[in-house]
DNA sequence: TAGCGTAGAGAACGCCCGTTCTCTGCGCCA
DNA sequence: TGGCGCAGAGAACGGGCGTTCTCTACGCTA
């Protein structure tokens, strides 16, 4: 389907290399189609940064989950699962966190959607820890390894929150 | 002087609106520095932005260790300060986290400046806390922190990565 | 006062952006 | 087969970018 091929591209090309830095040309030639048909899917640059995030932000907490649910402990997979993605050729950090920090200030709308995410993702370690305030903090831990992970191209920042984080499960 | 004023408007600019968002132009007239002299002060661009995460990272630095010098309980000393950066009105997150997601796939020079910062911050933390392996988990926390106090704007996120450090510096 | 060098203001340059428009050519129905 | 409509390719548009250049006007030296 086009739209596919349209946010495949996106996806590609603007967690490789930012947003503001990927033109609608470019969009274009990666997926093929053309200019008119992609304004017609997509009526903005912004509506399909939009779409992008919306996709990713789905598809990456799927796989989260289904990465975990099968664990025992499932704090220590979600870490184990960050090492995994941090691990990745391609890999740029968070996306809500890199459209935050570019595009927060002109754009509510992408603001909105990178809020989502970390909610969502609050939302779902309370659901597996059942306590609130330890969840929360752990999330801390997951925030803090996916920064220090991209900054400082190191997978390994996933041990050491993983570390803390059952230090802080236990206690 | 001229070059100081380049530099507060690049920072003021740059930090509430992003880099790439933000034109010569704009830095000429908030400083009032003609576009010629600009040019004969920072060679590019680039250029610029460097000198001002430079100077933002030492500012930042000496104002966390001036805050936490005094106090007795140094790690939550950092938290508290942490929480009162987020109450600034204008905070949107860390500066380095911001410029390395907008421009490290574009700009080499840039993601050394951000990742400095971070080595920096290591280091400091290391210092504090004379275990590394707990440095470094508390970095986590401050990172994380910085993330979710920006995108969710809830500066209490630093009470939440405090309680967590203290659980575990003392563990 | 005459002449020179410097510095500033802002126009100009070439390029790329997001978005729209035109023009061409192919597929379908009578 | 002839006429119609849609869709694709890419040119065009207006604007903004980073960077350079021109031209003016002022201040110092003799």
């Amino acid at each position: 389907m086009q739209e596919t091929a349209v946010l495949d591209a996106a996806e590609d090309l603007f967690y490789e290399r930012g947003i503001q830095a990927v033109g609608m040309d470019q969009i274009r030639s990666t997926s093929g189609v053309s200019l008119k048909r992609l304004y017609q899917l997509f009526p903005s640059k912004e509506a399909l940064v939009v779409a992008y995030l919306k996709r990713r932000d789905e598809r990456w907490r799927a796989d989260l989950r289904a990465y975990v649910d099968g664990k025992d402990d499932k704090v220590g997979a979600v870490f184990e699962w960050l090492h995994q993605w941090f691990s990745e050729p391609g890999f740029r950090g968070c996306a809500f966190i890199n459209s935050f920090g570019e595009l927060s200030a002109t754009s509510p709308k992408i603001t909105a959607v990178a809020r989502h995410h970390k909610d969502e993702v609050r939302a779902y370690l309370r659901g597996l820890l059942r306590d609130d305030s330890t969840a929360d903090q752990v999330l801390l831990l997951v925030e803090g390894a996916i920064v220090v992970a991209s900054i400082q191209n190191d997978p390994a920042a996933a041990w050491r929150a993983k570390a803390a984080a059952e230090v802080l499960v236990s206690g």
